[in-house]
DNA sequence: AACAACATGTAACCGGTTACATGATTGA
DNA sequence: TCAATCATGTAACCGGTTACATGTTGTT
């Protein structure tokens, strides 16, 4: 019983409204999609799965002749979601290439070069987050703005600690190599 | 010519030093596996791949009776790992189901025990990473180092994010609902 | 007329995790 | 002698990404 990764935050939005695929893509696109992110790939196949298991109940409502189905929560789908909210969650996995890029530099140049790097990168998602504060504000719950001002913090923790670290590479520090040339 | 993730660190790994498969996986654990995992389902195959690819090069060195496959980059291999090292990275994902669960938090106590879970998900990851501190300072290049403090002040802050969140919101900050009643 | 956005879906591919299978060596 | 560690590998499974395919509606 449990859920698939894409299940949890397919059930999670459809519990603050009933939404249709399309929709659902989009509320992650500006939301979760940070911290977890679901393509239409994962998600069209998994809606069709919990509607076979009874998690969600899909409705034709469509405008006009564009086809449209609106998922909304079974009591089931309730439950199961509420279960998932009290369970122990997987430890944090992630996958940072500049860090590894950094990890194997030869020299402080190319140590340096993917320090800042990373901070550009961390700079541009600190970005789009700041624009999507407005919309975290609007909504029913406060804690979707709560881990917005955490990915906001914490990028700009990150982005700051790479220049620093990426300043002082350049600067010389560490007992590398390239000093006693 | 684009590395797989996992030849991305067998190779970075093997400039180090040549090493078996066994190695790679220890030295990943308690490295580069907080930010940049391998198993050894992966990297078995890989290495056979490589070798064929001829960016490695395998070479028997049994202790005793127990084999042992001893791999080292070849000159291809050394090129195909700079060019990677000079490439831009993709961006960084993660998956951290903690923080869906804050961000689907039904309410207060909900999304305060999640930010609290997370927060000790983050103090075991650091106190993990100041074990190795030690490792990291032994070694020839300074960079390994850095990530590893990266990683260490990183968790560190992501902690005390959540806790003082978790006290915001167990102090009754924010509109809640759960005010007004 | 054309393009962006809305909307749904499938199929191929890629690659990571887990379980399984095997066997040698070392230290308690 | 027993367990932990060293060491190599495969197969099944799971699930995400990407490309493809199709058609509508609204805007310029």
């Amino acid at each position: 019983m449990d859920l698939s990764p894409t299940a949890r935050v397919i059930l999670g939005m459809l519990r603050i409204e009933p939404l249709c695929g399309y929709e659902i893509k989009s509320l992650v696109d500006e939301s979760t999609r940070f911290f977890w992110n679901a393509g239409y790939g994962s998600i069209y196949p998994e809606l069709k799965r919990l509607a076979t298991e009874g998690l969600i109940e899909g409705t034709p409502d469509p405008a006009g002749d564009r086809r449209r189905i609106v998922f909304r929560l079974t009591g089931a789908g309730q439950a199961a979601l509420d279960q998932w909210l009290g369970s122990e969650p997987e430890p944090l996995e992630m996958r940072d290439e500049a860090l590894l890029q950094t990890f194997f530099a030869t020299g402080p140049e190319q140590a340096s070069a993917s320090l800042r790097t990373k901070a550009e990168g961390h700079a541009r998602v600190a970005e789009r987050l700041r624009e999507l504060e407005a919309k975290a504000e609007e909504m029913a719950s406060p804690y979707p703005l709560s881990t917005l001002r955490y990915g906001l913090d914490l990028h700009e923790y990150a982005r700051r600690w790479c220049e620093r670290e990426a300043d002082r590479i350049d600067q010389g520090a560490h007992g590398t190599r390239a000093e006693k040339s």
